[in-house]
This record gives structure tokens, sequence and C-alpha cells, in this order.
DNA sequence: ATCGAAACGGAGGGGGAACTCCGGTTGAGG
DNA sequence: CCTCAACCGGAGTTCCCCCTCCGTTTCGAT
């Protein structure tokens, strides 16, 4: 609830609420276009409502960005349970990736959100450990399974985030074919295989700038 | 010459002749650490001028990012003939998807820039459409060579460089790394196995806004 | 040493973005 | 219906950027 306005009990007013909803909306849609860089002039121009509103409800940027991917983030995060229970590791262990990746690549803004958040660890943390946590599971049961190649390391994933994070196209279904083929190719590097050669040593991937 | 004031003959001045070195080193250093995005007045305070000097001997940023670039674009080329004129084909692809991923991974505005015009062919193109027969031709002998598998297309090398992209670290140590790690993924999923699996239809990939 | 063309660099116009101030407006409880 | 806190929005401030104009300085040929 943070950037709005009033602090303690009252309810707030009807137009209030109308433009805060009217603000998200478009900002969701700009950050989709443009990323979350788009002036926030050009968010409130589309919103229809003043400058000054927008800040009213959401002092900063980060504020904004914030509310507006949390649920995408929930969404997504359901994604990675939905895999995490699957009978079948391996098949849990593509599926996510497959759809993170379309996730990704179909939303500009979200794409930097998730990227940050993930490689870089700065915002939305507890659910970020949580999610990592359910992931090495999920990997660990696809290694047993004798699917995973067992050098697989929970950075792959973050190699992964970044790699795709590099797909874009002119339209969105070209972004998304690319980046489908991106994940199949990487699924199958990732499967285990009799012939496997050493795979270059582990990168130590710290936090990434990308908000600020 | 472009961006060269004296239009015909006339030995250009010694003053002259030295800032434009000073520039072109100072743009190279900034470009590697932020980007071609980097504003011109930085350029030029970095190179100890003032800004309407950058400007005449560059008009524009266009002019200065293609002089930084043309030598180490020349270099990479060198290193796709040198690929290319090993007689093991496979063992010449791997070392160029290698060798280019370094080189991009280690140069934030050699990154955006060999993105651009590998991605979306606006600026080098006549180098870009021999380099690319070139490539076509490595990999034709590399599949007939049975290492390379035989749905990899010319488009795949476009991925490559996308997703290479993506790649960045607090270090460069880690970030080549780590792009190290994704080059040997993918060159393990693009080798020829007797149990592959159809892959997603190929990408169409238009031109990409990089440069404006 | 002279002198003109060439090169230099700072000041400034124009634009856009982030964020704030404040006078006018409106919704909802009484 | 009245009132006033809550809300609205535009104008204004500061900052940084691109790029140009123009008075000053310097090179180097004579």
């Amino acid at each position: 609830m943070r950037g709005m306005p009033n602090e303690s009990s009252r309810k707030p007013r009807s137009d209030a609420l109308h433009n805060r909803r009217r603000i998200l909306d478009s900002a969701q849609a700009a950050f989709l276009e443009s990323g979350i860089e788009v002036s926030m002039t050009r968010i409130a121009r589309r919103a229809g409502i003043g400058i000054a509103t927008l800040y009213r409800h959401f002092p900063d940027r980060e504020s904004l960005v914030n509310e507006v991917f949390r649920g995408k983030l929930d969404t997504c995060l359901a994604r990675l349970y939905e895999a995490a229970a699957d009978p079948d590791p391996w098949r849990g262990f593509r599926a996510f990736i497959e759809d993170l990746c379309v996730m990704q690549v179909t939303d500009r803004g979200f794409n930097e959100v998730f990227r940050a958040a993930f490689v870089g660890g700065v915002i939305f943390d507890e659910q970020r450990i949580q999610a990592e946590n359910t992931f090495a599971e999920l990997a660990r049961r696809a290694k047993a399974a004798g699917r995973l190649r067992a050098d697989f390391v929970r950075d792959d994933l973050t190699l992964v985030i970044m790699a795709n994070s590099g797909i874009s196209a002119d339209t969105e279904e070209d972004a998304v074919a690319a980046s489908r083929r991106l994940a199949a190719y990487l699924i199958r590097a990732f499967e285990a295989a009799p012939d496997h050669r050493a795979l270059p040593p582990v990168p130590r991937l710290g936090p990434h700038p990308v908000l600020r």
C-alpha cells in the first residue's frame, strides 16, 4: 500500500481509487511496450491524468513498477510451483523454462524487472529465495531421475534468464518463436547424456543494475 | 573519412590529428564502459577537449561509433575467416562462436553495435553479407562432417548473438565466465546426435532498433 | 616574423525528463 | 445542502542532453 496517501482510517475517495486503477493500467501497457524507463509524463498522459496525481499515488518510479509487476511475478511463481508439483520432474523442469521464456519475451517491462529481481536480487527478495529453493528441489529431482545433467547449477537458471532477455524481434509473434527455439536448444543442452564433456566453470553472478 | 573537415587536398594540422586520436581513444573507453548511448559531453570531457571540437571531427554519434568499431569489427571478421579456414569445420565452428561471445561480452559498446549490425543489418552492410556467406559455408561443411545438426539455420547465429548480448556481470572476468558457459551449452545443443527431436520453427528475425 | 586558413572551446538555444508547489475542485459525511 | 479534507492538475524548477554560433587561438607555409 505504499504510495497511498491516506495514512490511517478513512475509506479512500472513489475518484482517487478510479485514478489509481487507470494509472496502473496505463503503466502496465507502457512498460510492456517501452520498458520500465518510459517517462512518467507519458504514463500520466496515457492515463488521462495530471503528472502530480501520478506522483501522489506513486512517489517514485520504483513503487509504481513494484505494484504493476507484483501480480505478474506471482503468476510466474505459480507456474514454478505447478511445475515443481509435476510427478515427472524433467517435464516440469522443461515446462517451467519454456513458460518463463515466453512470459519474459512478451513483456519488455517484465523482462527487465524479472531479470533485475532474479539476477540482482534487489527487489522482491523473500519470494525470490523461496522460488530458488523450489527450483533447486525440482532440479535435484530431475537429476535423480537421470534426465538433467549432474553439473547443472542454480546459476544456470540465471544464465537462461539473461540469455533470454537478449531476445527481441519486430513482432511479438516472432519474438516468441525466437525465444522458443532458444529455450529448446538450452533444454537440449541441459539434458543428461552419456557423452558429456566438462563445462566451463560456473560464473559468479552478482547483482546487476537495472533499476537505478 | 566522413567527419574529416578538410574536403580536398591539404594535409591536416598536427593538433587536429592529435585531438582526433584522443577523441577516438576516449570514445572507445567510454563506449566499452557505458555503451554507445553515453553522452557526447562525457566523451569530450574525457578526451580533454571542447564539445565543439568533438562535433567538428564527428558530426554525429553514428559516425563516431562507426569509426571506433570499424577496427574491432574487422578483427571479428578475421576470426571468422580464420575459423572458416580450419580443416576441421566443427572445430572452426566452435572456435568462432566462442571467440565471438567473448568479444561481445567484454565490450558493451561493441556488443550493442555488433548486435545491431548482425541482427538489424543496418550498418556495415557489405561486410555483413560476406560474413554471412562465409559462416553459412562453414556451417555447411560442419553438417557434411556430421558434427553439426542438420536443422541448424543461419538465423541460429543471430539467436546466439542475441542470447549472448543478454549476459552481464559485475566484473569482466565473471561476464566472460558466464558467456563461456552459455556458449558451451549452446554448442552442445548444436552438435549432431542420433536422438534429435524436432526444434520449434525458425523465427523470422527482422531489423532491430539499437541505433536510433 | 607574418598572416590567413584551420582548428579550438565556451556560451547558449532548444528540448525533454523528474519531481514540487499551490490554487482550484470535488466527493462524502453530517 | 454544506463543508472541508482529500484530491486534482498545470505551471514552474532544476537538471542534463544535443547541437550550433562565434570570437579567439594556433599551426605552418611563405
